[in-house]
DNA sequence: GGCGAATTTTGTGTATACATAAGCTCCCGT
DNA sequence: ACGGGAGCTTATGTATACACAAAATTCGCC
């Protein structure tokens, strides 16, 4: 792997597990140093990272890593309502059912396994992550996708906001369901409602469990 | 100026006034002598034309000038359309209305200059680039007018490929008109209905034009 | 003692030299 | 004659050295 990889990956996990908090400077000679890559890759990854908005030029004096307040927040999800929905109805227009009748399925056994092991909020995850890119599959269109793909990275640094809990994420799992169903039966107008109700279920979530900071 | 930030701009409006043809091979040795800086610089703005996708790393072998075909005109304007209307529908909840007021009667005075004179024609591109910068103003979200900025790169890409026929201009005059009023009468519904007409007129406009490539 | 300017320091912007990997070509073997 | 492999060539990936600009600190002057 090269080492400009490297190093993209290793700043942006740590920008989204939050251990590089918001307004942390990344100078380029202290980071290279760190991540033991020369400056040159390092400028790279930088590059790519602010290309991607996870932190921001701050003119002459290095990049610093970008802030989500909670207004910030709601513009982010203002987003996300406009392209999911769109990006549901579309998939209910053009994609596979018998994908989505699966993933269904699979969707609503995950709240009996999410009760207590550790292991099914894993899985919940990976099986939230297979319909995220069944309906970038089945939506056909490349610049969409790319929109949503630079929408996540954001969402996955506010969903480390949030805490884990169990009822929402047997919520969530169920909402997610809903979504599936809604694109197997091929009705756009009912898949961009189900991923409506879903987002606005995870903001209100969200803001619930993280008032004040 | 940075000698990076010269050859960005260089290379963009290459791309987009269609002098690299999609499919050209951008190395980086050859680039760096064209246009008078070393590799380093010249390799950040490659970085920046491939996050903005018009370019794409050719794995291992430079990048090259991505295409755009009649298949990517429709995608690009199926996200348009999604954003666009949204935008014009905030817009027109939390815009200004005198801004959009003005703006809608300049528009309307614009077919009479556009006749003939050619600077009227600059002119009313100004007016269009003025009404898009006040409604990314007015919505007031970060996240969708920087996906929205992201988009107009190629759509300015793909404008240069139709023609400047003088009465599509008019309609599109009047199009942009009737989307500022609407926005001025603080109506979400006739805003996004006004963008979306709008916008399927440009895309047969441009698809009747450009029908072979 | 405080304020301002000059200097030092630190960090980014740029260039170049070197390493490495991927392609291509040519030659050898089958 | 065709296919495969080895060597060469070329272009990218990386490191480092140098230049310049900005900021902080310190020294001098008021």
């Amino acid at each position: 792997m090269r080492a400009s990889d490297r190093a993209y990956s290793a700043l942006r996990e740590d920008i989204i597990e939050w251990r590089l908090r918001p307004g942390t400077v990344l100078a380029e000679v202290e980071q290279s140093e760190r991540l033991g890559v020369s400056r040159t890759p390092l400028r790279e990854a930088l590059s790519r990272l602010t290309a991607e908005g996870l932190t921001t030029a701050a003119g002459g004096r290095g990049v610093v890593v970008t802030d989500i307040s909670l207004e910030d927040i709601d513009e982010l999800f203002e987003l996300r309502e406009t392209l999911e929905c769109k990006a549901a109805a579309l998939a209910a227009e053009r994609g596979d059912p018998a994908v989505f009748e699966r993933l269904q399925k699979e969707l609503l056994e995950a709240p009996a396994l999410l009760t207590d092991h550790e292991a099914g909020l894993h899985n919940y995850y990976g099986l939230a992550a297979e319909l995220d890119a069944a309906i970038d599959a089945a939506i056909g269109n490349a610049y969409l996708a790319q929109a949503m793909r630079g929408l996540r990275v954001h969402l996955v640094r506010v969903r480390r906001l949030a805490a884990d809990d169990p009822s929402r994420l047997q919520a969530a799992a169920a909402e997610h369901a809903a979504i599936a169903e809604a694109i197997a039966s091929g009705n756009p107008a009912l898949a961009q409602a189900a991923t409506t109700v879903h987002l606005h279920r995870s903001l209100t979530h969200v803001k619930a469990t993280h008032p004040p900071h």
